[in-house]
DNA sequence: ACATTTGTTGAGTGATTAGTCAATTTAAAA
DNA sequence: TTTTAAATTGACTAATCACTCAACAAATGT
């Protein structure tokens, strides 16, 4: 039974159902089950709280979508595994995706360029990138845009199946929306 | 001087800058330089400054981008027009555009169907989608499905080109993406 | 001119919240 | 076993917040 463990799951789901604003540090120990103090044992503020459980959450998600990375020699594929990769760490993890978004879009003084394994994955996403660029797999491009105009279409499909599963041919609308957006990345 | 108008902006301003959860009434009615009380007289609690807030934002966004639609034959570009009005109105109203997609992502208790005139502007574009899929000029696709992805793709690049200003050559990404979300369309 | 409504103020209130701490339990080390 | 350290509790506190209200000002109608 790790209470600290209980306390960040409480969170994401009572952060994810009510809102920050509306989720005091007193529901989310009773959430978890346990009292209110151990919460400012683990956490040292209520921000701090938000912090770490969006680093970690982060870190799970970047961690997840360069999985078995090097098992795949093309380099088209390695794109290609990203977007699939993001795509089913969305659907298999909801709650933790929603509150990533939330957070994304809430100013929130999180500063993520403190963590060198984020900074480390992200270079390593955009090192791979330009290596794609600079061998005419994909056009010419600004990175960044190129990444959050990826992770937005993604997000806001799997936010639309998340929100209606029956729709759920999951792998046909990574597929299709895979090609369209090859088809914007080619040269 | 119109203080409800006034408090409006400056919640806006706030919210977008602190977000929800970091902005209390005082200080609301102290950017818009008016008195606390006076808050209350114009909106009955908080929440429900956000909740009017979001709506005439939502209303404010959905008259815009079906702006000037009946100037237009073509079918197709009409799809067209309203891909460029929504990329135009988020990059003219930044604050705006933030902040709807702050409460967008946060579970919020803003009921959009109790507003005839959002449901009457929502019904207009799902019907407009719904007769190019009868006469073939854009494939068989659920249609609150393609409305995500399409606003969810501008979404994502309007902010990242928000953020970057430096960038903009907005007509040129406009283009594009929609070059990209059109083959994506084509039957 | 007066009366009536509407807008505005800011000090005040009760409720809620983040965060503390002395006391107690549990675990680990010697 | 004894000692020491770490985890855990929940009542408590100080601060903050949403919201009220009595008093006053401005506008509007008669």
């Amino acid at each position: 039974m790790d209470k600290r463990k209980l306390l960040l799951e409480a969170a994401t789901k009572l952060f994810v159902e009510r809102g920050l604003h509306a989720t005091p540090t007193s529901a989310i120990s009773k959430e978890a089950g346990v009292s209110a103090g151990i919460l400012f044992h683990y956490f040292k503020t209520k921000d701090d709280l938000i912090n770490e459980l969006y680093v970690s959450l982060k870190k799970d998600f970047t961690a997840n979508i360069l999985a078995d990375l090097d098992k795949i020699n093309s380099k088209l594929g390695k794109i290609r595994l990203i977007w699939s990769n993001s795509w089913n760490w969305g659907l298999n993890n909801p709650l933790k995706f929603k509150f990533l978004l939330q957070i994304d879009h809430t100013s929130c003084s999180v500063n993520l360029k403190e963590h060198p394994e984020l900074v480390e994955n992200f270079n390593l996403f955009i090192n791979m990138i330009q290596d794609q660029i600079d061998t005419k797999i994909i056009k010419e491009i600004d990175i960044q845009f190129l990444m959050n105009s990826m992770f937005g279409l993604i997000t806001s499909m799997v936010k639309h199946l998340t929100e209606f599963p029956e729709l759920r041919q999951d792998q046909v609308f990574i597929e299709q929306a895979w090609e369209m957006f090859y088809n914007y990345l080619k040269p």
